[in-house]
DNA sequence: AATAATTAATTACCTAAGTAACTAATCGGA
DNA sequence: TCCGATTAGTTACTTAGGTAATTAATTATT
């Protein structure tokens, strides 16, 4: 499922990378374990990935009240970029599933999700 | 969904490993080409884990009549404890999809084809 | 028949994610 | 209050996969 990545390119962005940033979109500024929970990812991959784009700008990590924590919060480079890539990414998205009917989709999403359900209890 | 690799364990095999052992096991000697194409893979993929395969005497190489194929075939020990490994895999299976009934199974397997299928054309 | 084009496999380098072990900060109980 | 347990994040190492470039063998073309 990583065709995603043709259209991150011109971003100079990857799958992973943008699963992120649109997360930090939706949420507002999160700590790393927020991030690593909301996403159902271990927390090094989030430390690694956002490693990554800092150095690009695309985020800044501030550390909290907290000491341990750091928050991580969306530049305004992310926010300038994020409707175009926003746009593109669901380009891709419809034209993936473009074989599948509103209500096969549905159904898709429903069934994907009994079973990360099964998979988180383990 | 890599929490297979917790039944595989006992068996020093990972995941990505097994669906070569059980690719050979179904269609019986292949090329290094013709695996790659039926499991949908590069052929580095195929190169890297029948490396590990071999040496841990899984699987076993000889070259063809055509000398750039390399026949893959699997040896005793595959053999033996094909069964066993078998029987764990679906077990886990079966776990895995418990919450779904016959019915939606059958929709998934459908509707994943369906993406599978827009996924190869592109 | 000799050379050009194609093909099977490998190598090197990349993204993506997980586990285990570690550090530093915070919390709790004696 | 101080020391042990817990927690957030990082580091090191591993599986799993992809693309691009390379090598060696085969096929096609002139």
């Amino acid at each position: 499922m990583k065709s995603i990545n043709y259209e991150l390119q011109e971003h100079a962005l990857f799958s992973s990378q943008w699963s992120l940033l649109y997360c930090l979109k939706k949420n507002g500024s999160m700590t790393q374990k927020e991030m690593a929970e909301y996403l159902h990812v271990e927390s090094p991959t989030i430390t690694r990935t956002l490693l990554k784009l800092e150095e690009s700008g695309y985020i800044k990590r501030q550390s909290g009240i907290d000491k341990r924590e750091r928050v991580v919060s969306l530049t305004e480079k992310a926010l300038a970029c994020f409707p175009a890539v926003d746009e593109s990414v669901r380009r891709h998205e419809r034209n993936m599933l473009c074989r599948l009917s509103p209500g096969e989709k549905q159904q898709l999403a429903r069934l994907l999700e009994k079973i990360d359900y099964s998979e988180e209890r383990r």
